[in-house]
Order: C-alpha cells, then structure tokens, then sequence
DNA sequence: CTGAAAGCGCTTACAG
DNA sequence: CTGAAAGCGCTTACAG
C-alpha cells in the first residue's frame, strides 16, 4: 500500500484475484451467484486493495443510483424530524444514500431540489411538504417514484404516506369538548395542512354544539418563538378562552412558559393541546397533551413503497394511512 | 411531448439543435465558451425536450461529483442544526447536493457513512463529530477533502473549521466569576467537547481561586428530557450549586423549567447557562444565558475551504478559528 | 459458475 | 467557436 497508488479500480481486484471484472462485479453485488472459493479470493483481493466501489460509475451502468431524496421545509423546529431521522436511518442501513434537500417554509425551492434529485436519477424522492402544479408535472414526466409523506391527499401525485389532518382536527375538538372545555382558542400555522386540521377541529366543535372558537395565525413551521406574540394577543381576547389549540409541541411548549410566566396555571387556568408527540411533549412540565403521529412506521412504509417500486413488484396502496393517536397528559 | 418518450439525452437535445453533443455540453457547463447565437438554439432545444442532464454519467465523465456529504450524529436536539441548516442552504445554492449521514451520538455509523461518501464520489464530507483512528486512515487513502467541522483539533485530519472548546470554557468560568457566581455545577455529556469545555471551565475557575465545582454527566447529545434527572440529582446535593453550567440550551431550558416547577427562582435561586445560542435561547422566559457560535460562518468557511480545494487554488489555512461569543441574558 | 464485450450518458483533450 | 472520438468505471445480457 504505497501512499502514491491510484484508487483502485474493479479491474485491480479482478487481476489480483484471477478473475474477470464481471466476476469481481457480481461478487459484490450478488455473491450467491459466484462459486465459493472464487468469492474467497475476490474478497482477499478487495482487501488487500482496500477497494471501494465506485457507486458513480456502477449507477450509470446499471440505472439504479440507490439514492433517495428528502425533502424537508427545514431542520430546526421541525415537527417531522423524529419521521426524517427514521427515515434517513432506515435507508442508510439498507445501502441507500440520502440526499437533503432544504425546501424552505412555503417549498420555494422545491422544484429545484426536485430537478436536482432526478439529475442525480434518484430512485425515489421522498417530500414531505405540500406540492404545487408545475411539481406534480415536472415529477410525472421524469416517472420518479414520489412519495408525499405526513399528508393524504385524496389524489396523489404518485404514493403517499400519511394521515387525515382534519380528522386529527376533529379528534382533538372531540377529546376538547369530552373535557369539559367551552372555549377554544385555535393558533393556526399558514400551511395547507394546518389549516386542514383547524377547519376539522370547527367542523366537528360546532358539530357538536360549540361556540366558534377565537383563532390566531402564525407563520409556518409553528415554533417556540411564537409564543410570546401569540400569548399577548390571546390576553387582548375580549373573551378568555379556557384551552389553546396549537400546531406543534414546540408552540404549546412556549404557551405554558408564557402562561406560567404571567401567573396561570397550566391546565386549570389555560390548557393547551399540542401537535406531533415530539419528545419534549412528554418531558415539559406539565407534560403536553398531542397528537402522536408514527413517524417511523411512515418512514417503514415510504421505504417499502420504494422497494416495491425498485424491484418492480405489485405496486400496493397509492394512499397509506398510518393515521394518529391522541395522548392526553397533563396540560389539557 | 408524449407521454411515452423515453428521458431525453444530451444527444437528442444536440440534434435538435443542429450541434454536437460536446457543445451543448459545454453551453451547459460553461456557456461563455459557446457563440450566442448556437446557444440560443441549444437554450431553446432544451426547453423543447425538457432535458434535465444525468449528474451520474456527468460525474463519471468529469470525475467531479457536486455532492458533499455532511455528518452528524443526530437531527433532533442537535445543537449543529443551525450550522447544518446554513451549511445545506449555501451548498445547494451553489448547485452542489448534499449527502445526509446520520452517525449516531457516539459516531457509530460514521465509517459506514464515509465509505457510501467515498463510494458517490464526494467532492468532499463534512463532519460535525470526534473522529478514530480508522477514520483517519480510511480517509486519508482516499484524499477526499475532509473538513471537521464545530472543533478545532492541533492536528486535523485534513482541515478543521472550528473554535476552542476550552477557551468556550474557561470564558464561562470567568464570565460566572466576575458575577459573583461562587458554586457552580457542570454538567457534562459524555463526548469529547463537552469535555474539553468542562476540563477548562475547572481548569479557568481553581486558577481564579474558585472552589471545586460539583458535577453531573449526562448522555450526549445534552438534551431538554435530562433535565428532571439532573435537577433531582442536584437537590440531593450538600451543597447547593448557584449556577448550572450545561453542555446545550437544551438541557438549560429543562432546568429552568424543573427549577421553577420547584418553586425556585431562575437566576436568584439558582442562575442557568446554556450552550450554543439556539433559537430557544432568546426565546425561553427567562432568556438563557450562552455561548454563540456562529453557524452560518462555518459554513462559508467549510465551503470556502472546499472550493479551494475543487478550484485547485492555493490551500488555506488547516485550521479556521471562527470564535465564539458570550451571551449574558437573563438566566445567569 | 464465468468471461468477452457492448453500453450506460456524459466530458474533454485534441484538432481544426 | 465547434466536432469526432476516446474514455470515465462499472453492469449485464449473451454465450459457453
């Protein structure tokens, strides 16, 4: 191993090991086939080469890059980061490289993260935001497999992964109105599918005989900072609500230290809902009543739907719902 | 355009436009060189075809791949976020893909995720975390750029863009003495600069004739769910620290929560200090007391670093200080 | 179970 | 400023 040699190639193991390249090729990429001495010795010579495949090169030959890509509105505050973090893990031990793709709050750099995925022929992207018109064409022509991930729209652009947002929605106002609450406050973030679980959650609370709840807006992702400007304007309220409705767990984290701060109680004074189970909601305290979304049986899903598609087998469900669970804990 | 076209290639872009396909591969990649008028006839055929060029066969061809892989143990309760954040934006706005390697808290998967690097071709990797000896080596045989990043070792492997953890350290013991602070307690994860910071915090504090702190040690990353064990932990200890010295703002806003579900006051009873100066940092009531690192600038000096590298330009320096900075809010 | 050879879709000296 | 052609390092029918 002097310091000056050239990486080396397929063809290095192959004269080392006596063998043809397709040998050496097969081996690594399908060793049942090749007899077992012969794998004995391409494996010695892989060694003492200390060769590593050029996935660049075999990508090109074989149409397959084994690379997917996630796209992700952002990484700090995010509320999917705990199905990311499944995600990126559950493909990395399957040999799949993950490629990030940062789409900012409203996907305005959606489309180019998208061209640069099937630049680099992904075998799958996988978004986890909403999707626009000239996505779902440019998305369609390219005939990349798309997984839209965290939402179920009735028709998706290829497979999704998700849940219904305003049944969420609907949950948490029946659970609300099952406690006793009269007067929700609904803190709303400007994202498709927030609004999808807020117009769930008035459906059902008028439904079932509620007043209309007083409502605020913030700007997606729903984090922590918001909680000071969004507690201020709840204080403003000609009417005090008795429970804050939030986006996030990260929201409702930043009501209970507003509400604290200012000398209520948390839930007897204010309760407050939040969105996610992201691990801080079972530690705050109080602990924080959510919604818990299975973030690693998307990320399973999403993968499976891959596979399915990469070794061209029966295509499944094009809409899977893992649907949510309602965690009630102590702040509400 | 019907539906059945197969991908365009660059050879069906070329004969629509009349030229060969070593043209319209240079209009792609450096469009200066090519006349105006052709260009425009290229611009046009790609608009035609919708061509979207293979990076793969572009990358074997070129053997330079646009892609950088970035390292980090975790995505949640990561205090790199901000740093990776920038760092994700900055490359991808300069046409560069980002590889994603989770390597766990104790860098598990990090040899995993350098090899599946090296195999794409990385133009470099980007690690956020402490590095082994096989590391060093694997890295070194295959003289990929290699940037540490969030630590400045005597002796990087290839480069390092960073700070001193110690000097992080013995800052906050000064900062803590000059308050009049008298007893602090250090909170330790079990990684290296967590520990380099609580060795020269000591290190600062006994030369400035502080009593010996009392510690804690947690797992790494130092995260909000610590805190309950870790404030327990001090209750029960002889004598009472007046100031807790944690390893993120994390760890600093549990306590601050625990402390006052106590009935302590957050900075009379007992004052807090963070680390990292992440958004929640600004944020928490009352706002934490931190050290910044400035995130977006190890990004730009990481990819500065590598363009050199990728340019061919005259190295820079191994080792890039980027400082840090004490914030003093309201915790401590 | 293995090999010879074509081909994956680009880039880039080289020549003009 | 542009083209013909070799080559990047693999994979994979095809044949044996």
């Amino acid at each position: 191993m002097s310091g000056t040699d050239p990486t080396p190639k397929l063809e290095d193991v192959a004269s080392r090991a006596g063998v043809s390249t397709a040998t050496v090729s097969r081996f690594i990429n399908n060793p049942d086939v090749v007899a077992a001495a012969t794998g004995e010795r391409i494996r010695a010579a892989i060694d003492e080469t200390g060769y590593i495949p050029n996935l660049v090169a075999g990508g090109l030959a074989s149409s397959k890059s084994r690379l997917v890509a996630v796209l992700i509105p952002n990484l700090t505050n995010s509320i999917f980061n705990d199905t990311i973090e499944a995600m990126v893990e559950e493909l990395s031990a399957g040999g799949i490289t993950v490629m990030l793709g940062l789409t900012g709050p409203h996907e305005i750099q959606a489309e180019q993260m998208i061209r640069a995925a099937i630049s680099r022929r992904a075998d799958a992207i996988i978004s986890t935001g909403p999707i626009n018109e000239p996505i779902k064409a440019l998305v369609r022509r390219s005939r990349v497999t798309f997984l839209q991930v965290w939402e179920l729209p009735e028709d998706p652009v290829d497979i999704a992964v998700g849940f219904s947002h305003p049944d969420a929605g609907r949950d948490i106002a029946r659970f609300l109105m099952g406690r006793g609450y009269q007067r929700p406050h609904l803190v709303t973030a400007n994202g498709s599918r927030a609004r999808m679980r807020s117009a769930g959650f008035k459906e059902e609370w008028l439904a079932q005989g509620g007043q209309a709840p007083s409502e605020g807006e913030v700007d997606i992702p729903s984090r922590f900072g918001h909680a000071r400007r969004v507690f201020a304007e709840i204080r403003r309220l000609e009417v005090q609500p008795d429970v804050v409705v939030c986006g996030s767990d990260y929201l409702a984290q930043g009501l209970i230290v507003e509400a604290q701060t200012s000398g209520l109680r948390v839930p007897d004074d204010l309760a407050v809902v939040g969105f996610g189970n992201t691990s801080v909601a079972g530690e705050m305290r109080p602990t924080i009543t959510t919604v818990d979304i299975d973030g690693r049986r998307i990320a399973r899903e999403a993968i499976a739907a891959i596979q399915r598609r990469t070794r061209e087998l029966a295509p499944g469900e094009r809409r899977i719902d893992v649907g949510f669970r309602l965690i009630a804990r102590e702040s509400a």
